[in-house]
DNA sequence: TACCCTTTGAAGGTC
DNA sequence: GACCTTCAAAGGGTA
């Protein structure tokens, strides 16, 4: 949990205490404790009032609608209603491109503070999405995977509001957000990997991200005059297709394409915090450093976001986690393991392959075998990740290629501190275990990554294995 | 065109 | 309970 960083203990200081960003209840007290300023805690303990009201609320609701029967036809035109009245005002405060909008007044109750909506915004999607698309409404009224009451799981007026708690964040706790997020004051940045400053904003470039939200905003030919697609749901595509996002009744002209092939909409997965704090910085990173490669960009990323403080990495697991919230509100049936496979296969194929080769590094199961296992490091014996591969026999210890910013979260062009300022961590979703991303090693250079994939057997796992060494 | 790369976090499955 | 796998975003790179 956040943690301010306290006279005596810098950032890098031992004063770390383990927070768990899962449990709310401990973490709201720890909040209390720790984190924010009085007021911020007195807001965000509104906030999570209101949404342990509205998650009872929502689920009262959802069944008083299904004594209701109500279409949900009729539902979404309330939506669509909504939308309309909401539209100027969405355009005139929410920060193009970034997932969070700030709500107008049907679902902010204090205007007057900068309310964030915690849902993704998905590319050309209008701001609205947050709320709106959430629901299954616009597309198949029943698809195959939900249950058959996900119609009524739509959000509606009820449940707008509720949500408008999970938006509702303190002023003085979004203080440090950067604008884009709708938060007041400018967050304090290490220096980019490429070695200056740059505030936001308005210098912010023509990134990827925005330009593109802001043509949604312009609704081009053929969009949906709310422009709702939903952050969450997909085409089964994988790419934004506006034609699966927008109402049919108000889409006429797209209907023979959707009558010719009636995709089923595919509900991603909410975004962490760390794809929050991403997708905001993203552009931000491209501007500094004129860096396009989104390996690159997200390699500088995962530093920054191990640099940022805990308050303002606790901002974007509190956005993540009210995410998740509505996520599960309006997708109750859903399971990350649905999209499983959505991706075709992709590593699993090659870790296969590599597990395959008689010439690559093992664990000590695969190594020495079951009738040996007196040869097993303590760890595996206990079912543990292995430690031989940290002991350098196996393989090298993954270093960087070269000693390019990139690969050294050390960099101090980067201004990252050498650690977490934390660290050692203890394991949270703010500090997490050493183990697992610890900058000691380097961030995977392409050299690192296949002599880890080598090790490991996984190219996934590499990361939790050799950042410790 | 499809997948890879790269990051962290969450979820679900396995052992 | 630890570990592993997959997916979430992004867009240039690659086969």
């Amino acid at each position: 949990m956040p943690q301010l960083s306290s006279g005596g203990g810098d950032d890098q200081g031992a004063n770390d205490e383990m927070i768990s960003f899962k449990d709310e209840g401990e973490q709201d007290e720890k909040i209390q404790e720790n984190a924010f300023t009085e007021r911020d805690l007195a807001d965000l303990k509104s906030s999570l009032v209101n949404e342990s009201e509205t998650s009872s609320n929502a689920t009262a609701v959802r069944r008083g609608q299904q004594n209701e029967h109500r279409g949900y036809q009729e539902k979404h035109r309330e939506h669509l209603d909504m939308s309309k009245h909401q539209d100027g005002g969405m355009y005139k405060t929410a920060y193009p491109g970034y997932p969070f909008l700030m709500l107008p007044d049907p679902y902010i109750p204090n205007r007057s503070s900068n309310k964030v909506s915690v849902v993704q915004q998905s590319h050309g999607m209008h701001p609205l999405t947050s709320l709106l698309p959430y629901s299954n409404d616009h597309f198949n009224p029943s698809p195959p995977h939900l249950p058959t009451d996900m119609s009524q799981k739509g959000v509606h007026r009820p449940q707008s509001q509720d949500i408008s708690g999970f938006y509702s964040l303190p002023p003085g706790g979004v203080g440090q957000m950067p604008p884009s997020m709708g938060w007041q004051s400018q967050p304090v940045y290490p220096l980019s990997s490429c070695g200056f400053r740059q505030p936001y904003s308005s210098s912010l470039p023509n990134s990827s991200s925005y330009p593109r939200f802001s043509h949604s905003l312009m609704l081009g030919p053929g969009l949906h005059p709310t422009g709702i697609p939903h952050p969450a749901i997909m085409p089964p595509s994988g790419k934004l297709d506006h034609h699966d996002h927008y109402d049919r009744n108000i889409k006429p002209h797209q209907e023979p394409k959707r009558e010719k092939e009636p995709k089923k909409p595919v509900i991603k997965k909410p975004l962490n915090a760390f794809m929050l704090y991403m997708k905001e910085m993203r552009a931000k990173v491209i501007a500094e450093c004129t860096l396009k490669e989104s390996a690159a960009i997200n390699q500088i990323l995962g530093r920054r976001w191990h640099a940022l403080t805990r308050e303002e990495q606790a901002k974007y697991y509190e956005l993540a986690r009210k995410e998740r919230q509505l996520h599960m509100q309006l997708y109750p049936s859903w399971s990350a393991r649905d999209n499983y496979g959505k991706k075709k296969r992709r590593k699993r194929e090659k870790q296969q392959d590599s597990s395959a080769d008689p010439g690559s590094p093992k664990k000590c199961r695969a190594r020495f075998g079951l009738n040996q296992q007196t040869d097993w490091c303590g760890p595996c014996r206990r079912k543990k990740k292995c430690i031989r591969y940290l002991q350098g026999g196996w393989c090298t210890s993954p270093t960087s290629s070269d000693g390019s910013a990139i690969d050294s979260p050390l960099s101090p062009v980067d201004g990252v501190p050498p650690q977490h300022p934390s660290s050692p961590l203890p394991a949270s979703p703010l500090h997490p275990q050493p183990s697992k991303h610890t900058p000691l090693i380097l961030s995977k250079s392409k050299t690192t990554e296949l002599s880890f994939k080598g090790a490991n057997e996984s190219g996934r796992g590499s990361r939790m294995t050799f950042t410790s060494i």
